[in-house]
DNA sequence: CACACACCTGGGAGCGCTACCACCACAATC
DNA sequence: GATTGTGGTGGTAGCGCTCCCAGGTGTGTG
């Protein structure tokens, strides 16, 4: 409750509350070593008397544990930073770090220095690191220190740990789906080349295509809605016959169909399109996409590195097709 | 550099290196105190040479201080969380946060029990607070400890410095030109009636459509393009002749969209529709709206609370319309 | 009755840092 | 030459916590 809120209670506050010396007081609260019943009982009786929080850089101090989880995206420029998907991310690891008494820092790792990630996991105040865009530079510059309590999310190492989602196999199903429904000029509009799990789902794509003697259209964009957009016209400038483009992301096929639209292309009688994520804005505007639990995704990677049982393995999320209107 | 990467550089290393005390050293690196210009020098390439970085958890502990920034969020159910405009949010005060060495944790207070808050603050890890969806009631509980660091983002108060959006100027501009553009029955897709910000743009629609004796049309939203799909179906019941639907938001507005184009209902020519903030893809699907720098408002608002320097004062961001094809 | 071996407890060091204080040199003033 | 600064410096306490270790009690075995 704390009243005049003067000073917070302290573990020696407790203690003395609970008429026992501190040592036993932080036994009982780290819930190791002995304890007696009567001990443990009286112990949590002045917590929550006291409304005792314990003090997190106090205790990171002692540990050398840090205090702070850092989610490093790696990138061309700064600008990825403003990708919803990196905010969605910091957001869902921060959700999972409260709890904990941790906080959460995002950093961008340029992709022409990824040891510049060095530097930022020198600070001990970095108790966990959540790599985003993952290259295999990066996961090779992951310290001794954070090993265990470092999670990629995309492609792992021997090393370090990863979560994943089955690009390929969502991918696959998308360009199946539009193989079924008679569509055989099908362009993809692509993430960027370095981005491995981009490309997983680009070699799903060439891979059918291939498979079904047609020939591959591709035009390089970045995930971004603005990017689909410039991208469309590019496709039906190069060819013209296309009748189905594929996205890299939701925010890709949004800007792919905005602009097919207000140049007259009808969607999906002229040229389906798809879609990747699912996000929210995807069930508004009826787009056929390919869903994965991003949240859950990133909650068990933070869960991961919090409870610091990421052994070196990697977890694959399904992906699944979801069939709306625009394909 | 760190070679063998065994243990971190402390100041005591860099005291060492340099040939001072730690004294000295802390005093050149605090800036503050005398130090000679030789001992200045010698410390930075010692440093610089070591690789040092301070223990952000040593300092908050000193100096009592915390360690992470909390964004506190008022809403029904920690679902609020969920909200995209949330994840950009915390996004925005962990790049913020990052060079301070401090990190970012998000917390959902229940708007039936804002006495919650003081159970989170009680926490001294909290080193600053960031109030999202700001109600009177949570105003009043921001502790003693905490002024100085804290900032709403929406109103603020007597104690309590904020950062905020020219709701009503933004929604008047809206208005005004739809009004401008011949439309007369113009209906609203409002935010949940409990929050300030949402509200300042209801009655700013009230007013213009009163003062031109027009009557207002509102059906209650909360911000999500799900909301607006259904919104969108309602209003059109309850009043057919509507000829502009305004959003409170760029996702009620998408959705609506969407509901419309779905039912046939053409658009802008049957009925117009404007959003609110300009997200990304406001531009690709060509939606009128009122667009405001929402990363430079947070970053403002970090960087308040980081610098220590939130006098209890407003800053408003104006709000200007930006015109595209949807009304 | 001595001993081992549980279970339980408090004292105390120390994590890395900052802030305070005492101190020393050297100049300027009376 | 004694006094008062002023710039520069190092020693040290202590922030709140955890963990190790020394020292208790009790119960069972030789």
């Amino acid at each position: 409750m704390t009243t005049a809120a003067r000073r917070a209670a302290t573990l020696d506050d407790v203690a003395r509350a609970a008429g026992v010396s501190r040592s036993t007081a932080s036994r009982v609260l780290a819930g190791n070593g002995f304890a007696s019943p009567t001990a443990r009982e009286r112990v949590r009786t002045a917590v929550s008397l006291l409304g005792y929080v314990p003090n997190a850089a106090a205790r990171a101090l002692v540990h050398g544990s840090g205090v702070r989880l850092l989610v490093a995206v790696a990138g061309t420029g700064p600008a990825v930073l403003d990708d919803p998907y990196v905010d969605q991310a910091v957001g869902a690891v921060a959700r999972a770090c409260a709890p904990h008494g941790l906080g959460v820092a995002v950093q961008w790792v340029p992709l022409g220095a990824p040891e510049r990630l060095t530097r930022l996991t020198d600070d001990r105040g970095v108790a966990g690191l959540v790599l985003l865009n993952t290259t295999t530079a990066l996961l090779d510059l992951v310290p001794r220190r954070l090993s265990g309590r470092t999670v990629s999310i995309g492609i792992g190492s021997a090393t370090v740990p990863s979560v994943d989602i089955d690009n390929g196999g969502g991918t696959s199903a998308i360009v199946r789906h539009l193989y079924e429904a008679g569509r055989r000029r099908i362009a993809m509009v692509t993430g960027p080349r370095w981005l491995a799990c981009a490309n997983r789902s680009v070699r799903a794509y060439r891979r059918l295509l291939h498979d079904a003697g047609l020939p591959a259209r591709e035009v390089v964009g970045d995930f971004s809605a603005a990017r689909g957009h410039a991208a469309a016209r590019e496709v039906l400038r190069r060819w013209p016959d296309t009748d189905a483009i594929v996205g890299i992301s939701d925010a890709t096929a949004l800007g792919v169909i905005g602009r097919l639209r207000a140049d007259g292309v009808r969607v999906p009688e002229d040229v389906a399109v798809t879609g990747f994520d699912d996000i929210p804005l995807a069930a508004t505007v009826a787009l056929t996409t390919a869903s994965h639990p991003v949240r859950q995704i990133i909650n068990t990677a933070a869960t991961m590195v919090l409870e610091e049982r990421a052994a070196p393995a990697t977890t694959v999320f399904p992906s699944t097709l979801v069939l709306r209107e625009s394909a």
